[in-house]
RNA sequence: GCGACUGUAGCUCAGUUGGUUAGAGCGCCGGUUUGUGGUACCGGAGGUCGCGGGUUCGAACCCCGUCAGUCGCCCCA
């Protein structure tokens, strides 16, 4: 006899049960229905595009491109690409839909998206976020109110203790490439005693040598030109009506001169919403504005601004709470405790539960022990089932309030 | 791609310096007890000790390799 070997799950997925299903779903949930109360309009999106989707607009600079995306080519031999992101896809369907005829426009959508890479604490290669996005608007107040729904949504989700919104400026292009130019020529000055990591990042992406782990490069970091002194006029303007906008509507911020975004098409506002509980992994929604980003796929250009969040991630802080998400106990427990009365059991939870009632019944096992079964559950109510000589005997368990809703969801029903 | 740690029953884990037939709790199945009842007891099923090689009279245990998982580094759209 050959033994079948049981495919093993690949690498990076999760199959997500129990109270960690139940935490998920209140996240979505909950994202759902805040987007909602600030007018975001669902979108539903294609799970892969062509790949040039998202090397066109990540730039094919860095590893990301080449090494961290799951691409394959399809029978016609075009190569395709399980999305990495959604903001790529939502902008190729702004141009190809047509959508500019709704701009400004504020979509909300969530989903798997898959990255090529290591998993490890909140990271994984099929991963799911919330998203959301305005298109077509240049004002900071789309980015000021991106910013307090991203904050309502962690308060309400009730996570926001330990977690900073860290906010930061990149200015626009001219000034970028000034700060950009500036940076490089400060970390050359102290090339030697810089991290080796940060040495090979001076010459790939420079920019990420400000937010550095080693402590070796810690204060050169600290003293590296500020992307405060390269602000053009313009710039400087469009960040204080962020943040007076973020201060006209309660919400707390703090300045990271170190935040950055390794990609071109990133102008102004950058974010990240930051726990201290989730060990290496403590971005819990980041975004910014990327005004650059339409032009790279061929569109006009058009401003636009967004940010994303990690289910994954934001169901763990849920649950490190114990509130929300966990698998809430039945209504009633419908206990049949002989064989003989199966019938009214089925007939019985069928009634409740078209009264709305969440029934769970136990008919299996040895009968002695299904009413002990019940009582482990933790129902509301339990409902036993017996035979008896004048047809079938209920007797509910409940407390009297209950009991009596109970009660009248059985009103009527016909015991055999 | 790199590093550290961990792989024993469905789950959580013991397992002595390398020594007979690999254990417990929980869960599951059956039985006895109780009988408006969350009790107690008895029994049962379930194990390629991740996999492959090596050392040894003898390996779950020591060595090498490999695979998988966890966490971290790199990267982070």
């Amino acid at each position: 006899m050959s033994r079948i070997e049981t495919p093993r799950p690949i690498r990076g997925t999760q199959d997500i049960f129990g109270p960690d299903a139940e935490a998920f779903a209140h996240v979505v949930e909950c994202f759902e229905r805040v987007r909602k109360l600030y007018r975001f309009r669902r979108i539903e999106m294609p799970v892969f595009e062509k790949t040039e989707v998202f090397s066109r607009s990540l730039g094919e600079t860095t590893d990301v491109v080449s090494k961290e995306m799951y691409s394959f080519d399809d029978r016609g031999g075009e190569s395709l690409t399980l999305r990495p992101e959604f903001t790529a896809g939502i902008a190729r369907a702004f141009i190809t839909d047509g959508w500019q005829q709704y701009a400004p426009l504020k979509v909300a959508t969530h989903g798997p998206l898959f990255r090529y890479e290591r998993p490890q604490k909140g990271r994984y290669r099929q991963f799911h976020q919330i998203d959301a996005e305005v298109i077509g608007a240049a004002e900071p107040q789309a980015d000021v109110e991106l910013l307090v729904m991203a904050d309502q949504l962690l308060k309400e989700l009730g996570i926001a203790d330990g977690v900073t919104l860290n906010l930061n400026t990149l200015g626009d292009g001219a000034s970028r490439e000034a700060w950009r130019s500036a940076l490089i020529a400060y970390f050359r000055q102290h090339h030697g005693d810089l991290s080796e990591e940060s040495q090979e990042r001076l010459e790939k992406n420079p920019l990420r040598i400000l937010d550095s782990k080693d402590p070796r490069d810690r204060p050169f970091v600290a003293d590296a030109p500020q992307i405060d002194d390269f602000l053009s006029e313009e710039a400087r303007d469009f960040f204080a009506q962020v943040t007076a906008g973020l201060d006209a509507a309660g919400v707390a911020w703090s300045r990271n001169p170190a935040l950055v975004r390794g990609l071109d098409y990133y102008r102004h506002t950058a974010f990240e919403f930051i726990t201290d509980r989730l060990g290496a992994q403590g971005t819990v929604l980041g975004g910014g504005r990327y005004d650059g980003l339409m032009e790279s796929l061929g569109g006009a250009p058009t401003p636009a601004v967004g940010w994303a969040a990690g289910i994954e991630r934001l169901a763990m802080l849920v649950q490190g709470d114990g509130q929300g998400g966990g698998e809430l106990p039945a209504d009633v427990i419908v206990v049949v405790e002989n064989d003989a009365v199966m019938l009214d059991g089925v007939g019985a939870a069928a009634q409740l539960r078209r009264a709305g009632l969440s029934v769970d019944m136990i008919a299996s096992g040895s009968p002695r022990k299904r009413f002990d079964k019940a009582v482990k559950l933790g129902a509301k109510a339990i409902l036993a089932l017996n035979p008896g000589d004048a047809g079938t005997q209920h007797r509910l368990r409940a407390e009297p309030d209950f009991a009596a809703v109970v009660d009248s969801a059985l009103a009527g029903y016909r015991w055999q």
